[in-house]
DNA sequence: GGATAGCGACTACAGCCGTAATCAAAAGAG
DNA sequence: CTCTTTTGATTACGGCTGTAGTCGCTATCC
């Protein structure tokens, strides 16, 4: 499944509180991004239509639920890119992070941690 | 600048071997794509509209070489994508692709060496 | 020297994306 | 009950993408 990077900023909130509707969703969205309601309600509409969201009527409205799972989701397009962009190396791409100083010091903690883990 | 993933292909090839023609970069493709040769070209006229590519002409054909730095293009592709995804935390991105089994004992190597040179 | 093959330029076209407007129904305001 | 507001449904529309087809020119092969 196909997720655009709009509608992925919906997702996002969705994964954070699933089961709300979508004013809830123009509300936590708002102060980062400036999309009229009707944007986000044909987002929505979208995802539904996709496989990507469930909806739950609650009176008039409806509530939204992810039906992807975001770790699923993340762990397929991570791989998506990391082959397009880098032929499937993830070294190189960490390195690219790093060189552009999108690594905090956290990251790199965080990393070692990581590749002890992977050495086991 | 704005590469699709298909434009890319054509781009990774022309990164690996600057100064071809349409030709040859279809010979090059062939082996796993199946594009008409049309369709390459179309997307060779797209990238140097876009500024992605020059031409020199050779004959009555052209020559394509890329005006964008395959490391420049990979730095800023990577950075966008670690936002969209994590919210801009690269240890994650790392995690995944360690969870779904996208790094090979060769990449943990190289990602030590990487955190080494860092931490420094 | 006429037919053919290969080249770049231009055109096509459907599907997806971002961004919304319009519409109809329902629910609440008076 | 009638008017307004809210909500989902349907429609719009231009730009980008993938995937070519057509045109006109020129170099080349008989």
């Amino acid at each position: 499944m196909q997720i655009a990077p709009a509608e992925l900023e919906i997702m996002n909130v969705l994964w954070d509180q699933p089961g709300i509707g979508a004013a809830e969703i123009a509300d936590v969205l708002a102060s980062d991004k400036s999309w009229n309601i009707r944007t986000i309600k044909t987002m929505l509409g979208r995802l539904v239509e996709k496989g990507a969201l469930e909806t739950e009527a609650e009176g008039r409205r409806y509530l939204y639920r992810p039906l992807v799972k975001r770790g699923d989701y993340r762990r397929k397009e991570a791989r998506q890119f990391v082959d397009r962009m880098f032929g499937g190396r993830a070294a190189p791409l960490v390195a690219h992070l790093a060189d552009g100083k999108g690594l905090s010091a956290e990251d790199i903690a965080e990393l070692e941690a990581l590749l002890g883990e992977l050495k086991k």
